[in-house]
Formats: structure tokens, C-alpha cells, sequence
DNA sequence: AAAGGTGTATTAAGTATATAATACACCTCG
DNA sequence: CGAGGTGTATTATATACTTAATACACCTTT
């Protein structure tokens, strides 16, 4: 797994973005293992205990659960996942216009610009490490 | 001063941003007074030291200046003060397309709701707390 | 000269995060 | 049965950020 965290938010933050990323991609499929604690912390290289932390807060936002001393899982509930994505749009959505309105810029120059810099990086892939 | 600092980033990093806000704004004139760290810290109810760690970083990148113990001032250098608005543009641009790609939203999709979004919430303040 | 406001620097304490090292109960697999 | 993998919990240490309390040199103003 080639993930990068940035030294500003908490790993455990970034973890939980991972997967609900993912989750908005449609990686998972309802009721999915997931990698145990122990698994996840060896492939990101971070501490078992920064990955209980990210599943503990998955687990109590419902995006994950947890049967007996089995493997945990994403939720099988698909209106969750849906919603899922709907919210990180959203954020990104809210974001960039509050952004752009502390910045006092017109949207239709920002628009021009977003559409010219998306097509540049069409791609968006590329790990090679 | 109305400002809401959250408790994810530096205290010392939103106060930055904050000033780097109203640059792009266009709210200082080149070399304009900024307050002192004192007065400052007293506005934004932080801590002196908060206060001039931002300072010190804002010197560091150009943004302001300070000679003898005068009060500090803003840069003179006005490609300076027009460069800190076109990067805080390509930043929001780009924090937005990394967003939606990772998501995978198509560009179309997410246009329409800022375009929605932006409209309705044509103000921006409404700070009541 | 004295007072007070600049910027600047130092030291100490508190909190949140991350890591580390264990420990334990439970279950499955061989 | 025993080994090993689950989830879960506890305790300790290190670091970064924030606040706090001072301290000092410099300059302007009175």
C-alpha cells in the first residue's frame, strides 16, 4: 500500500479519510473484511494502536462493525455507504466555495480554472514506489 | 475581530492564513501597519507568543517586515502581495480536484453544485456565537 | 531622565497525538 | 489440546503546540 500522510491532521484522522474515500469509490462491498489492526498498521507503517483508534471511530459513525473476535467489516448497510460519498462531495463542494469567497474571487474565473487543471492531471495515479 | 479558529490546525497556521486572506482581498495597502504581536493576541484572544510565532513565520516569507522596534508592516512589494492571492487560488483549486479525484466524481457533476451552492449561499457571514 | 510601547527571547507547564510494549479474553485451525 | 490470530485495554514515553510569565534592548513621548 503506497499512502502518504501529511504531517498536519492525526494519522488516525487520515486513516478514517482513506477508507471513507475508498468506501465513496466503491472499493468495498457491503460486509467486506477489512484488514485487522495489526495488518492494516504493518501496511501503512504506523502503530497497531493509531489503527484501533481509526477503527473505533469508524466503528461508532456505523461505517464499520465488528462481530465476536472476528475480523471487523464494512457495514452492510448501502444507504451508509451511499451517504458516505454524498458527504465527502459535499465538504468538497463547501470547501472550495468557502475558500474561494475569503478570497473574494468571481466564480466564474475559478471555474475556468478548475476545468483547465482538471483535464492537465487527467490522470491521477501514478505510484511507482 | 470575529474570528473562529478550529482546533485541527496551529493556532500560529489560521492566524497566517487569516492575514494571507485579506491580502488576496486586497484589505492592506503595501507597507500598512499590521498591529502589534500585544494588540493582536488582545483581538484575537490568544497568546502573545501565538501571536509573534505567526508574525515571525509571515516575516520569514516575505509577507511582512519590521525595522528597528517599529511596528511591523506589511510587504512593500506588491507582485508579493498579488502572488499570495493567485496561491491561495491555485490552492482551493487544487485542494478541490484532488478531492473530487479521489472521490471520483465527474467534473460535470460537481461544477452544477458549486454553481447551486454558490448562489444560495450568496452572503457569506452570518457569525452569531 | 522616566514611562511606556515596540520586537524579541527564554523557561516552564499542560494537552493531544503517536509510538511502544504489554496483557487478556475469545475463537479458529491444525 | 495448543498455537496463533482476532479485538480490546492499559501504561509509559516523546513530540508539537499552546499558554503563561518574565525579561531585555530599543525607541518615542512626556
Amino acid at each position: 500500500m503506497n499512502v502518504k500522510f501529511n504531517n498536519r491532521d492525526p494519522v488516525y484522522v487520515q486513516v478514517i479519510r482513506l477508507f471513507k474515500e475508498q468506501i465513496a469509490r466503491g472499493y468495498f462491498e457491503p460486509g467486506q473484511e477489512i484488514p485487522s489492526r495489526r495488518e492494516l498498521a504493518n501496511q501503512l507503517k504506523i502503530n497497531p494502536n493509531t489503527a484501533q483508534r481509526a477503527y473505533k471511530e469508524m466503528e461508532e459513525q456505523g461505517l464499520v462493525f465488528t462481530e465476536g473476535n472476528m475480523p471487523s467489516r464494512i457495514t452492510k448497510d448501502e444507504a451508509v455507504l451511499k451517504r458516505v460519498r454524498e458527504e465527502l462531495i459535499v465538504e468538497a463542494v463547501e470547501n472550495f466555495i468557502g475558500s474561494i469567497k475569503t478570497i473574494n474571487v468571481p466564480l466564474s474565473e475559478v471555474l475556468e480554472l478548475v476545468k483547465e487543471k482538471y483535464d492537465t492531471e487527467s490522470g491521477e495515479e501514478e505510484g511507482s514506489e
